[in-house]
DNA sequence: TCATAATTACGATACTGTATCGTATCTATA
DNA sequence: TATAGATACGATACAGTATCGTAATTATGA
C-alpha cells in the first residue's frame, strides 16, 4: 500500500531550525534588554537571519515577543519526599537558582514594565511560569493538609505568595539571594501553618 | 549684624517651579512608559518647557531620570499601637495602596528591567523606597522582640521579605490585591514568629 | 538715581546623527 | 514555479545640540 504523502506546498519549505533560532534569540534579548530596547535588527543578527525572514513568520515585534514567551516552560522537578518543609525548601531552591540566572529578574521587570503597552507579555509569563510555580508549591501544602499536618484557618495561597514573593523582595533589596534563604522562609511559614503539638 | 547675602549671579534666575515641573513629569512618565520608551520630547511637553531648558539642568536622559527618582520619598505613617499584628497589617495596607496606584508596579518593573543598562535607577529606588519600607516593618518586629513577644530562632529579615514580597507575587500572579490580603499574611507570619503560650 | 550693558534663563524651532520598524527588490533554493 | 532568504531602503522617532528672540536679573556708568 503506497504511503500517502501530505499535499506538498509549492515552493521552498520553511526551515524549522531557523524559526527556533529566532525564538531563542528573541527570548534571550527580551530578558537581557527589555522589550522596548530589544530590536528586531539585533534579533536578526543574533539568530543569523534577515528581518524579512522573521516577518514571514511573525507579523510584528509584539507578535514575535509573545511567541518567544510562549516557548517558556517551567522545567523544574516536583519534590514529593513526604516531608513538607523539605519539599518546600527544595522547590524554593530551584526557584532561587532560576531567578539568579543572568537576566532572570529582568525578564520579570520587563513584563511588569510593559503591562500597559504590551499586556500579552505579562499574561503569557503568568501562564507559563508564575501559575505553574504557584501550583507546585500549593500542591505540597495540599498534601500536607491531606496528611493532617496543618492547623485550621490559614490561607494556603497567602503562604505560597509569601514563599515566592520573598525572593523578589530580597532581589529588589540587594540583587542577590544568599544560600539558606529558602530554609529561613520555610522555618517561619512552617511554624505559622502547622498543627501544634506540645512544643518543648 | 548685617546678614551677608550670597553674591548674586547676574542674569535671569532659574525658576525652581520649572525644575520641579520637569522632575514631576519625568517621574510620571518613567512609571507610565518605562525608562527606555520615555522620551525627553514627551517630558518637555508634559512639563510645558523646551528641551534646552531641561538640558540646562541635567546633562542627559539618565541624569534626569535619576534626579526624578531621587525625589521619591516614602511618606507613609509609622504605626506604633503596641499591637504587633495590628501595626504590621496597617503598614502593609499602606504598602498595598501605593502598589495599586497607577503605574505603582510598573515603576518597579522598569528599574528591574534597566538594571544592566542604567543601574543607578534600581540603586536609587532601593535607597528611597525599598530600604525605608523594610526598616519600618523591621522596627515593628524589633519592638515585638523587645516586648518579649517573639520566639527564639526566627530570622526577622526573612519575615519582612515575605510580608512585602507577597504583594509583588500576588500582583505578578493577578495584577490585583484583594482587601484582607495583609491580614492573611500577618496571621501566618505572626503564628510563625510569636512565642507560644498554651494554645487552645 | 536712572538708563543701559552684560549675563543667564526660557520657549520655539530647526538641525544632526543614529536607531528602529517594516517593506521593496533582488537572488537562491526546494 | 513558488517560496525562502538576503540586502537595501523609506519613514519615523529620538537624544542631544544650535540658534534666535525675548525675559529677568545684576553691574556699571553718567
Amino acid at each position: 500500500m503506497r504511503k500517502i504523502a501530505p499535499t506538498p506546498t509549492p515552493g521552498r519549505p520553511r526551515d524549522p531550525e531557523t524559526g527556533q533560532r529566532i525564538l531563542d534569540a528573541a527570548l534571550r534579548l527580551l530578558a537581557a534588554q527589555g522589550y522596548s530596547r530589544m530590536s528586531l535588527d539585533a534579533i536578526a543578527v543574533d539568530a543569523r537571519v534577515s528581518k524579512p525572514t522573521m516577518y514571514r513568520r511573525w507579523s510584528s515585534k509584539a507578535d514575535l515577543a509573545t511567541a518567544a514567551l510562549r516557548t517558556l516552560q517551567l522545567a523544574e522537578p516536583r519534590p514529593d519526599s513526604g516531608s513538607t518543609p523539605a519539599d518546600l525548601i527544595a522547590t524554593l531552591e530551584n526557584f532561587s537558582r532560576s531567578l539568579l540566572r543572568p537576566n532572570g529578574m529582568s525578564l520579570i521587570g520587563t513584563v511588569l514594565a510593559e503591562e500597559a503597552h504590551t499586556p500579552e507579555l505579562l499574561r503569557l509569563f503568568r501562564e507559563r511560569i508564575v501559575t505553574p510555580r504557584r501550583a507546585m508549591l500549593r500542591a505540597i501544602l495540599d498534601r500536607a493538609a491531606e496528611r493532617g499536618e496543618l492547623r485550621a484557618g490559614a490561607d494556603l495561597d497567602a503562604a505560597v505568595q509569601m514563599l515566592t514573593g520573598a525572593f523578589y523582595a530580597r532581589y529588589l533589596a540587594q540583587s542577590k539571594i544568599e544560600p539558606g534563604f529558602a530554609r529561613q522562609l520555610v522555618e517561619i511559614v512552617w511554624n505559622g501553618l502547622r498543627k501544634v503539638k506540645a512544643r518543648r
